[in-house]
DNA sequence: TTCAAAATGGGTGCTACTGTCTATTTACCT
DNA sequence: AGGTAAATAGACAGTAGCACCCATTTTGAA
């Protein structure tokens, strides 16, 4: 096996620093970039063709996710490996969807880091333990083909922007107004992404749209 | 100036590598402990007493601000600098009430750091630039003698908890049912509570609720 | 072009929250 | 002992969201 080039992209500084000096320590790898943000994550994954690119899922211009987007339709060879501080469902299962290898939490030790190294590089993948249920959970949904997952992709964009509006705690009437359309089609719009994300009983769509606002 | 003593204490094993690599390279600190929780985080400062404790908020068994505390009562001379991800005014304010001496970002660089551990081992402070603006906001707020922050502090333990039902978003009946009292007074424990909070108007009370849970 | 999904607008009855009151009983502090 | 804050309970009117229905128009993909 050849020594992996690395390109590491995270706007902490610090925690950058931990990771480099991290990954130095073993031999089989090499970085051979450090950026903080997604736009030059992007452009140096073009310009270098890393191995293997570990991307934040935070950062500014550009998400570690949607990198990877952009990247897959390049069709360029770069194997990735998504760090988050967040063990958030949402995240980790477009993850998934986008075919990532390794998915680990910067809770975790030096040590993982480098297991995960290791088996990406060797063609394989690593998940953070602490996600185990969620990968359980997706297996067991995608095998019974339920899409049992109550989901905000089923949604069209109109309802997706009613629910902004929502999150900001505007009546029906305020946001009608605001859109220049009736109090009743919002109404209706409500109804139907309350169906379409399974909520019942009063106010749990407030509560979702608030919980659920940064994915908007 | 002597050799400063510092302990580093933080649940991400990676961000701590970051840390440590970064004091060490300055010879005027030393770091005699690292921990991965708040307890011995505790444990530790009573027994080594270092010249200044870099802690984590949100810390496994005891968050940095509740060690701040226990340490204070102690009447121990450590001089601390929090560490967080989240630019958040309340935290900070209650970092600022609890007279601590540094309080950055964990997005901030190495250098940053550095100046922060200078400025805080030689009696002085040191704050992210990012939170300038609740500096200056604090600063108006107190001088005017106003009062006017409405905060969690203002609220007693039963809206408190009324407030972690409401998150739930249970309705004032059910509230009720759980607390065996009237729905009344329930409604009433709300009225207050928005009164408090200067909150007006259909939802705004459960939409606090749900943003402000974690610090209930 | 034809069909389905999405967006639009509406009706009706019910329930929960809001705003604005009053009032009583505890509990604690001076 | 007296006073204050907190917790308890209630009345009453107004408004918004919810859960059912319904129909029409616009849009886009097969």
């Amino acid at each position: 096996m050849n020594i992996q080039k690395i390109l590491v992209a995270d706007d902490h500084p610090i925690f950058r620093q931990g990771l480099i000096r991290t990954i130095e320590s073993h031999s089989s790898f090499n970085i051979i970039a450090e950026v903080n943000d997604g736009m030059q994550a992007f452009n140096k994954i073009k310009e270098l063709k890393p191995d293997i690119a570990i991307l934040d899922i935070s950062m500014p211009s550009l998400s570690g996710l949607q990198i990877v987007k952009k990247v897959q339709n390049l069709n360029l060879d770069v194997k990735i490996i998504i760090l988050t501080m967040y063990t958030d469902e949402e995240f980790f299962s477009q993850a998934i969807d986008l075919d990532i290898k390794g998915y680990i939490l910067k809770e975790s030790t030096a040590e993982d880091l480098i297991v995960a190294l290791k088996n990406v590089s060797n063609g394989g993948s690593y998940i953070s333990p602490s996600l185990t249920d969620y990968v359980i959970k997706l297996g067991r949904e995608r095998r019974s083909f339920i899409k049992a997952k109550p989901s905000l992709k089923n949604l069209t964009p109109t309802e997706r922007k009613i629910l902004k509006y929502l999150a900001e705690n505007k009546t029906s009437k305020q946001i009608g107004d605001d859109l220049v359309i009736s109090y009743k089609t919002v109404e209706n719009h409500r109804a139907n992404i309350r169906d379409k994300l399974n909520l019942k009983g009063l106010n749990a769509l407030l509560k979702f749209a608030i919980e659920n606002k940064s994915k908007l």
